[in-house]
DNA sequence: TCAGTTGATGTTAGCGCTATCATTGCGCTT
DNA sequence: AAGCGCAATGATAGCGCTAACATCAACTGA
């Protein structure tokens, strides 16, 4: 008997037809079998594995069809006729069916879900990124699995591969410096692989980014052109500042070969990572003791730039007449500080946009191996008032 | 002697940490069947739904031994042999593998992932908290899901159920206001929840934040002790912005009953969110129209206060001399600006350990049920250059 | 000597989903 | 009436792993 009335209060439940507001509905969500600790139809639910939440075959028995058009009705609804959708649609409410990709992602090979691997989401940089990047493929039911490698090739590795444990759809990271042991792991995972925040000769499949070199020469072509010759860098020690400082060292030498007596010079300060303001204090003071007549001080960031000039102050040197600082990444706060900081202008947003964007596209036409597609969306360099234009 | 190199060697390799070094790995990386086209000894290669990776039971067929056994060395090494470990782990790196944590994720119901859905991680007071979650996990080799929420319940919703549909072992969530069904879902879904970056009397499970309130009437006290009495709020439109400019308004009006004559007033200001530089440029200016004899502003963040100070140096007006700016925040800039920005320091980097700690100690112990803990971090006012100590 | 114990390993049967193919029913042609 | 194509649905068999139990040799103590 009360195996009917059960039943009677299940089909109650399974095939009303109004929509049920949210007041009700919390009261079902979970498992609605809560009341009935015995077994459903198909016998499984006392098997000491199942987890007891709701499944598709559930949904299916509530519906009354098959698991296998559930299935079809959420993930293809294109195949499935209007008056089963809709009848599917209430069983999942009614049921408060969450779907498990878990087992989804299993049995069909497509995780959905695309790792980010940066150095680190706490400077605004990567973070302007990482939002960018999970906000587009948010819009396809993407999802991002945040990797922070710190600065070291050797972390890097480890990351990898627990990510890659994961089987995402795709694979992003900062970077084109990998381990040899990481390039081949990323090669046998068989999937698309954007390196971003670089650029490279040898991208291993996407490549979206910016020439750290390109800046380096560019910052140093500007400065020149202002007329300052006595240069001091202050530099987080990190490979993509590296770059920069050879590009900077490179066109100085140049100059220098050029105008052998103009009196053109550099010096340079390694500071710790990650960057702090006071590590570029402690880069300064070095940097002006070296090179007391130093006339501008290049930055591998706007954080080590704001340490410099705190540094100047302290020491009465007027910024630009005494000391010009240019900074590198125009984060929110470099125009806004007085005097505002010169700096070099990346578009973080910029680049996750177009990472996930050439993802999707790839995405969809899945069969289509690597493009090997290699973007370049350069950088503007922000004349503000901590370098003079022309200096007289 | 060797074998306890190797045993050590192991530990790391299963949990959280590579310790292979890179030159062993690099010959035998991607699938070392590549060599032989044919079938594996199970014969299931050719099985059209296999994905070709290498699989549990081809490293077993390459160490001689069950797949279930692999399957131990890697995951309880206590529960295996000296010798077999060894053997196994050197299958592992001959075939490259790289474990399918969605298949064993599915079979052992637990993920080793973290959700952790924040608004966004653009502002680096989120990002910090993110940062510091996923670097303390990972030490237990769990993983982050990130879910951006914006600032709307109603995504939030959205990005909770997708979010579960991964079926992380945990969720940790900004904030304590959530609607009814996702609360509902959140309990049906039985795993532990952090909520963070708040105070509630209700909390769904964990609670490890500090009191917004509190902020707000904290401010108020510390202004009110300055000598200040009229009062710009320029808050961003979002509810724990409201909190806190509801303890700060009813300080305030505690103290106007008290003083009825001091001429002790505020005016608010909402501003969009996000906060920018320009919003708090805009919202200075209709505060200081409203009220022209306006002491000090107050504002939700330290971005907009930044924009506030901007627009109060665009009128020549000496700041904290004829106006007073109050951050929230203390971003990296707020000391290193001119003057240095007054401000509300919240430690995400402590809110992040503790939550991915209480976390980790909740995993070991699993049976035990939820916790209620609730721990307040509390906050602290950085009386810096933008606030005057004792207004004469 | 033999039941009882222990530690190491193997076997089996799923986890909850989807790819694939099979089946059904319907309208259309010939 | 038989045959065909098509759309909608169902049944089956895994995906790659691990929980749970089974097995087996090597000991233990009487």
């Amino acid at each position: 008997m009360e195996e009917t009335v059960l039943s009677g209060l299940m089909s109650c439940l399974y095939h009303e037809t109004r929509c049920i507001p949210d007041v009700l509905l919390e009261n079902c969500m979970g498992r609605s079998f809560d009341s009935r600790p015995d077994k459903s139809a198909d016998g499984s639910r006392d098997n000491p594995r199942a987890t007891g939440a709701v499944r598709l075959s559930d949904v299916a028995a509530a519906a009354g069809v098959a698991a296998m058009t559930v299935s079809r009705a959420l993930n293809q609804p294109e195949l499935v006729s209007e008056r089963t959708r809709e009848r599917v649609q209430r069983a999942v409410i009614e049921t408060g069916y969450v779907p498990n990709r878990v087992a989804g992602a299993l049995a069909s090979s497509r995780s959905k879900m695309v790792a980010v691997l940066v150095p680190t989401v706490a400077h605004s940089l990567f973070a302007d990124v990482v939002q960018s990047i999970t906000d587009t493929l948010a819009l396809e039911g993407y999802q991002v699995l945040l990797g922070l490698t710190g600065y070291q090739t050797q972390e890097e590795a480890a990351v990898v591969e627990t990510v890659l444990s994961r089987r995402p759809d795709a694979l992003v990271v900062a970077g084109t410096r990998h381990s040899e042991a990481t390039r081949a792991r990323l090669k046998a995972a068989r999937i698309p692989v954007v390196e971003m925040w670089d650029m490279s000769d040898d991208p291993l499949d996407m490549l979206i980014g910016f020439s750290h070199r390109a800046v380096g020469e560019a910052v140093a072509d500007y400065l020149l052109g202002c007329g300052y010759q006595r240069f001091g860098q202050a530099m987080a020690d990190d490979p993509r500042s590296h770059q920069r400082a050879e590009g900077f060292n490179a066109r100085i030498a140049a100059e220098q070969a050029a105008r052998p007596d103009a009196g053109i010079a550099v010096t340079t300060c390694w500071a710790e990572t990650p960057a702090s303001l006071v590590g570029g204090r402690t880069a300064a003071a070095s940097l002006l003791a070296d090179m007391p007549d130093c006339e501008a001080i290049v930055c591998s960031s706007d954080t080590l730039a704001m340490g410099v000039i705190a540094e100047a102050q302290s020491c009465a040197m007027a910024i630009p007449q005494a000391l010009a600082v240019m900074g590198f990444g125009d984060m929110s706060f470099a125009a806004a500080t007085w005097p505002a900081l010169s700096t070099v202008r990346i578009d973080g947003a910029e680049i996750g946009r177009l990472t996930a964007e050439h993802l999707l596209k790839r995405f969809e036409s899945a069969g289509s191996g690597p493009v090997y597609d290699v973007l370049d969306v350069g950088f503007e360099i922000m004349a503000r008032q901590t370098t003079l234009a022309s200096r007289s």
